[in-house]
DNA sequence: TGTACATCAGTGAACGCGCGTTCACTGATGTAC
DNA sequence: TGTACATCAGTGAACGCGCGTTCACTGATGTAC
């Protein structure tokens, strides 16, 4: 005999919708990406009526906006984890923190194009402050590889250098996405050679 | 009394057809973004009905991609001009070209957007080859600044540098369109600033 | 401990929408002889 | 130079589609007394 509990939430109410909207539209994110998620496939995956998401969400952009947010979280903690595996020196942290970035976009990326797509997402402040957070991390390692302590403000040449290095290890992750690092007419890249090769140009600086 | 050949085209045969729903599109992408663009609207535009479009272009996506290939052709002499206004030396014709870049990318946005989004293209040689054309321009310019001959093959190292420069400046004008450059809750970034950035980005190097 | 009742979290039918594409068609053009 | 006829470039009505959202509703939950 099933405990009530377990009744109520497998005939009326669901009992943990919310999340389990949130789990169904990343995947659908892997599965079909972005332009193939619509609010009635999350809804149905989860055999709920398609109204069902908008109490929890108001809309789908709300919807979408969760995902980002969780989105931005865990680019944070690829990012922490990143900097983390460059062990002491700041600039190997630096660049290893890059390559988290890079290992972000590569295993979700759906969910990273998402996070860079405002027109699909809904105004809402914890979504700025998520985006944040992941941008400190990467000015942190920048400051400590300037050596730069993190209540002064940023000189112009440090602000640069935060901008070059987010701008290149976005534009590696994007192109790579996009297969324009792919073998003609051959297989995709895989995300080891794609890593050492990221690696490569972060070691070997610009110009 | 109108001549024949303009009444024909006013009337039933439009004559300029193909041309005008490229412009159309090109103006709704422009004005609209990508995702306000239908081919209904195109059509809407030229005061043609709905079905009109398909018999030059087959498909929405083929509408799009002859769109995009003429993107990757403006891309490719921005690249030209970019590298030219650099002068003499290599560096500063790179830095230029990079510049050139960028200028594409604001100058059109959506046009720059549908461009690397293939899920809206049709798998078309000629899109192929004038992406490979526009990547042409930046190995050149790689190349004269690492002092290779055009035949020789890249080394590992110039390699990596191509990428990397390409990935700099992508990443750049993704930033840039997606608003991260602006002031939080102030005006947007133009284009003047954003590009007297990515030249301090450029000149200064990495890291 | 019961009970009344507000609130929460769902249903399910329906709405209006605009889309891309198909279809059979026709008006205009251009070519062969 | 005329004429037949194939081909090209449009029309316009219709199709089927799935979408996000609304609405009035109801079943379940939890709280105050």
């Amino acid at each position: 005999m099933p405990n009530p509990k377990t009744v109520a939430h497998e005939t009326y109410h669901h009992g943990a919708l919310r999340q389990a909207l949130i789990d169904a539209t990343e995947d659908i994110l892997a599965e079909r990406g972005l332009d193939g998620f619509t609010l009635r496939e999350a809804a149905r995956r989860v055999n709920v009526s398609p109204a069902a998401p908008l109490h929890h969400f108001g809309s789908v952009a709300g919807l979408l906006t969760e995902v980002a947010i969780l989105g931005f979280e865990a680019l944070t903690q690829h990012l922490r984890e990143g900097a983390q595996a460059g062990g002491k020196d700041p600039g190997a942290r630096l660049r290893s923190q890059g390559l988290g970035y890079l290992r972000f976009a590569l295993a979700y990326p759906a969910r990273f194009h998402l996070m860079f797509r405002k027109d699909r997402l809904s105004d809402e402040p914890r979504l700025q402050v998520a985006g944040q957070a992941a941008f400190a991390e990467l000015e942190k390692a920048i400051r400590d590889y300037a050596g730069l302590p993190p209540g002064q403000v940023l000189d112009e040449c440090t602000h640069a250098r935060l901008l070059g290095a987010w701008s290149t290890v976005h534009g590696f992750a994007h192109l790579a996405l996009d297969g324009k690092f792919d073998m003609p007419g051959g297989p995709r890249a895989d995300a080891r050679q794609l890593e050492s090769t990221l690696r490569r140009i972060l070691e070997q600086g610009w110009p």
